[in-house]
DNA sequence: TTGATTGTTACCGG
DNA sequence: TCCGGTAACAATCA
């Protein structure tokens, strides 16, 4: 199951491994889903990550754009590769190693005006360089909608989903139920900051880290998942040993501690 | 077999 | 117009 920031690693990762690649691109949507099959035969200029999305620059101008959604993954093999296992949308084969890719939310190929539509409609991506901030100040500090939701607006802030969201505000002491108008300046560059941080040691270690890693006695390696959170699907908060409590907020089930996260 | 899930989009009613 | 709620979709695992 994917996390928002393992999108980053792929990016950074897959470009080694399909340096040379041969892309079967099974069921592709979007305009140029005809035009697939040509890709393979195409240079493999750059992979790019925003926010959640991928995107494999081809020469020519075409982009395969892949968004993983819950479910979408990825399987490395060692070559020779295996019989696809499942529905696979895109295998990517390269010199050592195959990809294939399963279940993704998205699998298309775009063109550069496509693809810009996306970029444009997505919010500072904490994890890149050329991220502005002030874009996501400027729209959180004008909204009256709850934080806790607009964290999970992409067009907002790209890159932070379910558990980051509760994780963050835990460790903010803010509720989620705090309006975006109420959030200081202070607590957005705090927000923005801590956001940053924990994507960056997320892509690192591949996985979410909410916790203090030097209170942690093995290997991040060899902790189970669930430890490595504050709050989320916790029964207890971590800072005063209340109840934590559990709602819907878009959706999605939403972690916090009513003592610790004062309401604004 | 059922339910839950680290996500997004479209649509509808108030 | 804005907001919240709901459904649809993808695939896997316990």
């Amino acid at each position: 199951m994917p996390e928002g920031h393992t999108i980053h690693r792929f990016a950074r990762d897959q470009a080694k491994l399909i340096a040379q690649q041969k892309l079967h691109i099974t069921s592709p949507q979007g305009r140029f889903a005809d035009e697939a099959k040509l890709i393979d035969r195409r240079k493999l200029n750059r992979i790019e990550a925003a926010g959640k999305h991928l995107f494999y620059h081809f020469s020519g101008g075409r982009i395969l754009h892949v968004h993983l959604g819950l479910f979408g993954k990825f399987r490395v093999h060692e070559n020779p590769p295996p019989p696809p296992r499942g529905a696979v949308r895109v295998r990517m084969t390269g010199k050592e190693k195959t990809i294939d890719l399963n279940g993704p939310n998205t699998c298309e190929v775009i063109d550069r005006a496509e693809y810009q539509d996306i970029l444009d409609r997505l919010g500072p991506d904490p994890l890149r360089k050329d991220a502005d901030p002030d874009r996501a100040w400027k729209r959180i500090h004008a909204s009256k909608q709850p934080i806790g939701l607009l964290l999970m607006d992409q067009s907002i802030i790209a890159g932070i989903g379910n558990i980051y969201r509760s994780e963050i505000l835990h460790l903010l002491r803010i509720h989620p139920r705090t309006p975006g108008n109420e959030i200081t300046k202070p607590q957005f560059n705090k927000l923005w900051k801590l956001a940053k941080e924990l994507l960056t040691l997320g892509v690192k270690h591949n996985r979410i880290i909410t916790i203090d890693l030097k209170t942690l006695k093995k290997s991040i390696e060899k902790t189970p998942r669930r430890k490595l959170f504050r709050v989320f699907k916790k029964p207890n908060c971590p800072s005063c040993g209340g109840e934590i409590e559990r709602f819907k907020m878009a959706s999605r089930k939403v972690f916090a501690c009513p003592a610790c996260q004062s309401s604004s």
